[in-house]
RNA sequence: GCCGGGGUGGCGAAAUGGUAGACGCAACGGACUUAAAAUCCGUUGGGGGGCAACCCUCGUGCGGGUUCGAGUCCCGCCCUCGGCACCA
């Protein structure tokens, strides 16, 4: 191979950068100076490693990080492993492997191939979330957690111990549901400890409770919803999940919603992330309506985001697993309800939604009150109601919703109008903006008007109130797995709840012989976690006398991942979580400046770290409320695959061209048959993996062309953010590239440089400065394909010269640096400076060479604006009126008038008046 | 169905409302070479004209509009990718 030798250039600055520990942040940096904090996503360590689509974002985010130290600022690059949770473990157990050893074993493979990049991450500040010195803090953060609420009044999370002085202090009493109220309740003097705990339960921000979970039999774990997918099977593996109550570890994240919606104005991420966070927390508002129950004491609440149709709510329906509905079923109507909820709830999620939005119910045979038109109004279960949103029941408007609508027709119930459809609308829900009709004291008002003047009618009758409610639930947080981090928790032999006090932390994960999770096909085989098979002298921990065992569920996936970003900070201190005064220097300002990674993380990961975040702010832990201030998605790179006329894919490396059309060559070896040697083969396109034999290793390419040109080659495939597809055979472009920028500074013969020190010309100077200009403000947008096309623009001019001088050669290498680093450093040694580059001042673009070379003119008639010229800055003014003249807009205008030279130069654009 | 991002050469793509296609790949022609590779020089959106330097014309998914001027802004469609989806 011809060339510049990156392999030995790669391999020495590589061994020096690591030897010299050259983007090592110190422990103690100057904390005057300005900061950056640059932060991938942390990767999982899989087995199978990278390949060439993974570093994109680490290729963008190592680029500005060499970016920033060359402008002098304090730069955090720091990378990390999230190791715990399903995938880490399912690998272990396939290989009969315990996951430590398996999960080592990738870091470092992964570690290899990070370095190979040639990627300036601070190598120690290295971090595993399964690094017990790790887990311990998430232990620690769980502790808060639970030693938390949010008080509902500021919405801010406090120390529980406040309110329980509080209480105790009697500012407030408790109702029947352990709710605690104002007034009117028991005094918390008078209640038992367990009837306190039960209390406080209700508002810790960890807690366990028996809800209806997704529980996956093949997982043999429960899931969080964002773990589970629309069909509803487990995103991990694509198992049947199903919904089942169990007693699990909740964290109240709901109490969060208010704050975790509208802080999402403070950051400065991709709208469309923002977007998703904000359907996902689903706030609406409307209000709580109470409707009596006819011969019954008891009542039904319902939400409704439409209170002002509340004159058209012709029935009821109740979701089929409403605690109502039992009592208020009438004899003759028990076995069809009975029948319905058991066909109900037999039916999978997958069901559901295969058969469409077809309309099923039952008639409970009970009546409420329409506390408006004071009608009877049936009352039915179906399941298009869901017990987990709102309160498990809604007054049906069948003229004003769609799904009301069809389950009326279906079931032949009445519809009454009370928004005033337009003329000629069909016969259907009308979901629009009109006069209420039918309404009694709403007539004629709008939807927006009468849903207030219902909502303070409400208020006033005492049938409701107005209220928020948000379609995000609480975040199960209990995995029946074993690579987790187990919760500092104790269960005494009363079920009391003891947690781990701190200087207990940390409580460590027990060695185990076998740790696969208990796998099974039936949906209601009870959970085994794999904790429960750990040691006596594990699970069994005796206080004062008090026989305790320790939780046996661990924490999900998610939770080394909320708060790593702060570890790095201070990623050994044994003393605190993270030291103060280092997190607020770096996470100073809008929190981290930036932070890269994928978007399918928009509503898990962002959002979990998001709400520990604040809650740690609440705290008093960490000093903003957002932590991650600017989030860059970068796009998947994508690549073409192939498959034969059997359907079978088709090695991308054994894809010729065959007069344009791509065709399947295979070898003609002796163990292998060759079928299909010339055959035409169908191309298709997605991501990059195994089972497409699409996968480009990026060894593979370091070996080819170095990993300068990968990573070149990586950025200038398209914008950062799109999806692009990968073509190997584009890579020699970017190779070629380097090879002659080589070339331009070092002689291919002699290996002498070709840099001299003499003074550049005015157009080399005029040429460099501009680029200087655009690289600069590609590199701030993050547009490095366009930073890399300027940069060749440039070399292909300096191309032609014998000798370059120095003034132009240094700072064409200081802008080649942060995206070719390796061949920089080398030439840059070359120019004769003992020092790397890394710390070198980025170039500055001079003023004096960016005149613009073309000027703006507006060209006025009678005052009007009539045309607006580009001409040469350097034009005469006869040039210039002569152009004028030429303007067809301004012949027209003129009218035989003559042209006056009146040139004025307001900044940019002259104006040529013109009458 | 709702929300969001995109549609520009053979391909990946550039273009603060101002010469559309920078830069790269591929292709073609040429130089060097016994030959090939590598390298270097040139051509490359469509159509038309000129001996020529060049000139004309049509072109950014489709149809309208605003503007002296629209790939870019506005309205209405079509296609495509992503997210959500019986959320009251």
């Amino acid at each position: 191979m011809a060339g510049y030798p990156y392999s030995d250039i790669e391999q020495k600055w590589q061994r020096i950068w690591e030897g010299q520990k050259t983007f090592r942040t110190p422990e103690n940096v100057d904390h005057n100076k300005p900061k950056y904090y640059v932060l991938d996503m942390f990767p999982y360590p899989s087995g199978v490693g990278l390949h060439v689509g993974h570093p994109l974002g680490y290729i963008a985010t190592d680029i500005l990080a060499r970016y920033k130290r060359m402008q002098g600022v304090n730069v955090l690059h720091p990378m990390g492993f999230d190791a715990f949770g399903l995938p880490a473990e399912q690998f272990a157990v396939e290989h009969g492997v315990h996951p430590q050893i398996t999960t080592q074993r990738n870091i470092d493979n992964m570690l290899r191939q990070l370095k190979r990049l040639g990627l300036s991450y601070d190598w120690d500040r290295v971090i595993s979330t399964t690094d017990v010195d790790y887990y311990t803090w998430t232990q620690w953060i769980f502790l808060q957690l639970y030693h938390s609420y949010v008080d509902a009044n500021t919405g801010r999370a406090r120390p529980i111990a406040h309110l329980v002085e509080e209480l105790e202090a009697g500012a407030w009493t408790v109702d029947e549901n352990n709710r605690i109220v104002p007034a009117g309740g028991r005094r918390w003097t008078v209640l038992t400890p367990a009837q306190k705990e039960a209390v406080l339960a209700n508002y810790r921000l960890a807690f366990i409770a028996e809800v209806p979970v997704n529980w996956c039999p093949q997982l043999g774990t429960v899931l969080a919803n964002e773990e589970v997918t629309n069909e509803g099977r487990s995103e991990r593996g694509n198992y049947p999940v199903f919904k089942r109550p169990l007693r699990q570890w909740m964290l109240r994240i709901t109490a969060m919603a208010e704050r975790l919606g509208s802080d999402l104005e403070l950051v400065d991420w991709p709208e469309a992330i923002k977007l998703m966070q904000r359907n996902w927390i689903g706030r609406s508002e409307g209000a709580h309506i109470t409707f009596p129950i006819d011969g019954h004491a008891d009542t039904l609440k319902v939400f409704t985001t439409r209170p002002d149709t509340l004159f058209g709510a012709t029935y009821m329906v109740l979701a089929p697993e409403h605690p109502l509905v039992d009592t208020l079923t009438t004899p003759a109507q028990r076995d069809a309800v009975a029948a319905y909820r058991k066909w109900a709830q037999g039916r999978s999620e997958i069901d559901r939604t295969a058969e469409g939005k077809e309309k099923t119910g039952a008639f409970t045979g009970a009546h409420a009150i329409n506390p408006a038109t004071g009608q009877r109004i049936p009352i039915w279960i179906a399941d298009y109601v869901l017990m987990g949103y709102g309160t498990g029941a809604i007054m049906a408007v069948p003229a004003q919703d769609e799904r009301d609508w069809a389950f009326a027709k279906t079931f032949d119930l009445p519809i009454v109008r009370t928004v005033q459809p337009p003329e000629e609308f069909g016969d259907e829900a009308f979901t629009g903006d009109g006069p209420a009709i039918n309404s009694g004291f709403l007539n004629g008002l709008g939807v927006k008007e009468a849903k207030q003047k219902m909502t303070a009618w409400l208020e006033e009758k005492g049938f409701g109130e107005g209220t928020i409610n948000y379609k995000l639930r609480d975040w199960l947080f209990s995995r029946q797995r074993y690579w987790g981090e187990p919760f500092p928790i104790l269960h005494g032999p009363n079920g009391e709840i003891r947690p781990l006090e701190v200087r207990d932390l940390p409580n460590r994960l027990p060695e185990m012989e076998d740790f696969s999770p208990t796998a099974s096909d039936d949906p209601n085989a009870p959970p085994r976690p794999p904790l429960s098979r750990a040691p006596e002298s594990w699970r069994v921990v005796t206080i004062d006398g008090v026989r305790y065992e320790r939780e046996l569920n661990t924490m999900p996936q998610w939770a080394g991942s909320c708060w790593y970003y702060l570890r790095f900070i201070d990623p050994s201190n044994a003393r605190a979580f993270v030291d103060p005064e280092k997190e607020r220097y770096w996470m100073g300002g809008k929190g981290i400046d930036l932070y890269v990674g994928g978007a399918e993380h928009a509503v898990l990961h962002l959002l979990y770290a998001r709400f520990w975040h604040k809650v740690l702010f609440d705290l008093g832990h960490v000093s903003t409320p957002e932590p991650f201030g600017r989030l860059f998605n970068q796009g998947y790179i994508q690549a073409y695959a192939y498959r034969d006329a059997r359907g079978i894919a088709v090695a991308v490396e054994d894809v010729v061209d065959q007069d344009g059309r791509p065709a399947a060559e295979v070898q003609d070896q002796p163990n292998r048959r060759w079928f299909y040697k010339g055959e035409p083969v169908t191309q298709e396109y997605g991501k990059m993996g195994k089972s497409l034999k699409n996968a480009v290793n990026p060894d593979d390419m370091c070996d080819a062309y170095g990993c300068d040109t990968l990573r070149l080659y990586e950025m200038y495939l398209g914008p950062l953010e799109a999806s692009k597809p990968w073509n190997t055979r584009d890579i020699v472009g970017v190779n070629r590239f380097l090879q002659r920028v080589w070339r331009n500074f070092v002689d291919e013969f002699s290996d002498e440089l070709l840099v001299v020190d003499e003074p550049a010309t005015e157009e080399q100077l005029r040429l460099l400065h501009k680029t200087i200009k655009r690289v600069t403000d590609d590199m701030e947008r993050l547009s490095f394909n366009t930073a890399i096309a300027a940069l060749i623009e440039m070399n292909n001019v300096l191309k032609g010269l014998e000798w370059i001088p120095r003034s132009i050669a240094e700072p064409f290498v200081l802008m080649l640096a942060p995206m070719a680093p390796h061949v920089c450093e080398e030439l840059w040694q070359r120019f004769g400076h003992a020092e790397s580059l890394a710390y070198t001042p980025w170039p500055a673009a001079d003023q004096r060479y960016l005149q613009e070379d073309t000027l703006e003119i507006a060209v006025q008639v009678n005052g009007k604006l009539r045309a607006t010229l580009v001409i040469a800055a350097d034009a005469s003014k006869d040039a210039i009126l002569a152009a004028a003249r030429g303007q067809e807009n301004v012949v027209k205008h003129l009218e035989g008038k003559t042209m006056r030279r009146e040139i004025y130069v307001p900044g940019k654009i002259v104006n040529l008046v013109v009458g």
